[in-house]
DNA sequence: GTCTATAATAGGATAGAC
DNA sequence: GTCTATCCTATTATAGAC
């Protein structure tokens, strides 16, 4: 086996991976150090800076991903119905159906939260832009879609940590399913 | 001020306050110390066996306020509404309006969970059982019942996490305020 | 770019005086 | 029951050889 190559972003998701299992101060870079197969000095060659560094990247790799597979389905100029169900199989995807944390929430209850807070409440509202963008397509009066967009975010926060704790994933895929519809059900 | 004498309960009240700011692994036992005003030594009077023993207690102490503060307004025998009406206002005072976080939720992203898992699970299990006999004595089917329960503990887990992500209290009370009328609508 | 060694610090925990 | 001092370990981070 001729030493797979990781290339930088490689590294950048094993990393994120351990932050999403661990918290940001729950990660020590012994368990970085296995998790990328990189020993700590080629660490700090890579990330001089050190574990903030990696904190940083992590973000941005992150935003760029969120983008791709979460913004891009929803910006989209299909049925809105249509990009609420590509979005949440995108998060499904994102997520590996449940077995993935969300980094985000990872990091706003472990550490990360002080030092990262700007970087995860920038990419929850532009999810939440977004998503209010979908639900006036659909016709829903500008304040119930405000409300619904953040309510959506909360479902997906919520349906990860709680298949967490409760080590059971049916209820993350539940709560997915139920999502397009709770969105779009009538305005009453 | 003849220092105001601190019971053991108001101790385990305080520790979890940190734990719950900054999880299991990023709280040190110097923020113990001070946000309790005892010193090293004394901590360890109270809890010869540590930070571990700490978090033993935080969850016990836990679980006796979870039983009083949001099980028993939804086991009492008043109308389903009322009883979750109640149970949303005790989650609003648990919580302090979404100022405090979810220690379950910041227990399992931050080292805790591996440590007290069952503790963990245990809890929101119970919190989901007694949720779907409401729904049951308002009529709801128990496929329905069980999957709305899931995702009433979703919501709240879900409004703390987001709301200290975007630092934002209103997204809290918003989903709380929707979650009885999202529990009882009709099946259809 | 990776290795070994090592500094420097913080964190958890203990001992003994009072 | 609290204080001071201390130990041990893990952790972050750096230096220098190869």
């Amino acid at each position: 086996m001729p030493a797979p190559k990781k290339s930088r972003e490689d590294v950048v998701e094993l990393i994120g991976d351990v932050f999403r299992r661990h918290g940001y101060d729950g990660s020590s870079l012994a368990m970085i150090s296995e998790a990328t197969g990189l020993g700590r000095a080629s660490l700090y060659h890579y990330f001089p800076e050190g574990k903030e560094q990696m904190g940083r990247e992590v973000f941005a790799w992150i935003a760029t991903h969120v983008q791709r597979d979460l913004l891009d389905p929803l910006i989209g100029d299909g049925a809105p119905a249509d990009r609420l169900q590509a979005w949440t199989q995108g998060i499904h995807r994102f997520y590996e159906g449940g077995s993935k944390n969300c980094l985000l929430g990872a990091m706003v209850l472990s550490g990360g939260g002080d030092r990262y807070g700007q970087e995860i409440a920038g990419t929850l509202r532009e999810l939440i832009r977004a998503l209010i963008r979908v639900l006036r397509d659909a016709g829903v009066p500008a304040t119930q879609a405000r409300r619904r967009a953040g309510s959506a975010v909360v479902v997906v926060q919520g349906a990860l940590v709680t298949a967490r704790g409760l080590d059971d994933k049916k209820i993350f895929r539940q709560a997915l399913e139920d999502l397009p519809d709770l969105l779009l059900r009538p305005t009453g």
